[in-house]
DNA sequence: GCATATTTGTCCGTATGTATA
DNA sequence: CTATACATACGGACAAATATG
């Protein structure tokens, strides 16, 4: 179906005592995650309990529970008696993604409750993503921007809220991921970015606000219709 | 430090094959959530791995399997070679969960994606709660309330925002366990219900919103400070 | 403060059922 | 139909931490 797991992955046992005490199973699936972020596990990737296991040098009961984690954030899914995978998403699971985006993203600047700190992010993340641009590394433009909207949603001061949308975003990168050319999807919300913290700067949580719905508008028509194509050339669907 | 869980469970294994395909562990994380539901399981109480592993006749691993679900679910914590326990909210959590409802809520009545649906299901817990609250079944009024409100974040439409609120109810039930008397708590807000039922039955869904924005404000206003004085009697600080 | 008993953390090997090749 | 790989669950072993007397 689709190409299994390549690289090899150092020995985490080892590094084990110097990390403090978080499981196992959370390490190893840190370090999927970690892969999966990047881009080294694409979706539709196959993970092998075996040769995963071997690589890790963890117990089948170590990496079974690593891969119960991530299936819950939903960046892997688990066909019956058949393995996991890395999640491919449907365009009807992008439409939602921004969907809930809409919600969130729009709330947390029309009326915050935390400014400054997330404030203060969100321009850092601004200024990565120009910078990373200048500099043609098109990856960390779409870091950027995730970490940006990130950042809006933090004003909302909730740490449940954080923790949804950083869901959501890790599913997003899942679809940019499976789009080749970054640049050309990244690349025109760069100002559309530094727009909506310019406003947040100035006070005007309204006018922020239509900004980011009518960014997310746009983003959400770019995206879906051309994710659709690239699903559609590869056959998944 | 707290109470032991006392109650006795029936054997599952004996009923798994009836179930249809769900896993032993699910099997048994459902039934500590409807335990924990219903107030037999109180926050603070810890669950010790063997007594409830022999009392529901399943080994230390799946029972931990369970543990796991729940504890993502925000309802167990994990306290490190201590066990786990039933989750006590603290006053500042009640703070947070109104705040991400205000912000969920609110978005989902303002603009909705799925209306009929959700508005349906809404009225049958309008009438369900007042029909409880005539024959005094508080705990019950409790649950149409959740399920009620569960409805309006539907309005969203999106299976993950669901699964949020979802997760939110669940904790906020946990903040009714800690609290005696439900009726004083829950009463108040049967006709408030009922208002933002009529006004998105009316179609005015900006009346709708602003209607249930002073609702939860009110409803925040009154639970953290009662909750957070049952905290201070009962010295969970 | 100390020694002991209990409980949890982690990992393993195995057994059984099931779906796929 | 058989062989293979996986899903699921069990019981046990040992280390490490905590609770108890």
């Amino acid at each position: 179906m689709s190409a299994e797991v390549a690289g090899s992955f150092s020995d985490l046992a080892n590094d084990r005592h110097l990390l403090g005490r978080t499981s196992t199973a959370e390490l190893v699936a840190g370090v999927l995650r970690g892969r999966i972020a990047e881009g080294q596990l694409p979706p539709g990737t196959r993970l092998a309990e075996e040769a995963i296991g071997q690589a890790l040098a963890v117990s089948r009961n170590t990496l079974r529970e690593a891969f119960r984690l991530l299936t819950h954030e939903r960046l892997l899914v688990h066909e019956l008696n058949r393995g996991v995978f890395v999640r491919t998403l449907t365009a009807e699971d992008v439409t939602e993604l921004y969907r809930v985006r809409r919600v969130v993203e729009c709330a947390a600047v029309r009326r915050p409750v935390a400014v400054d700190g997330p404030l203060a992010r969100a321009r850092r993340c601004v200024a990565d993503g120009e910078q990373a641009a200048r500099d043609g590394r098109w990856v960390d433009v779409g870091t950027a921007n995730i970490r940006f909207h990130q950042a809006l949603g933090s004003m909302a001061g909730s740490s449940r809220v954080d923790e949804f949308m950083h869901a959501i975003l890790a599913e997003l990168r899942l679809v940019f991921h499976v789009m080749k050319n970054p640049r050309s999807f990244h690349e025109p919300y760069l100002t559309r970015n530094r727009e909506v913290v310019e406003l947040l700067d100035a006070g005007d949580f309204a006018a922020a606000e239509e900004s980011l719905a009518r960014y997310l508008d746009d983003a959400e028509a770019q995206l879906v219709e051309a994710y659709a194509r690239v699903l559609e050339q590869d056959g998944r669907g």
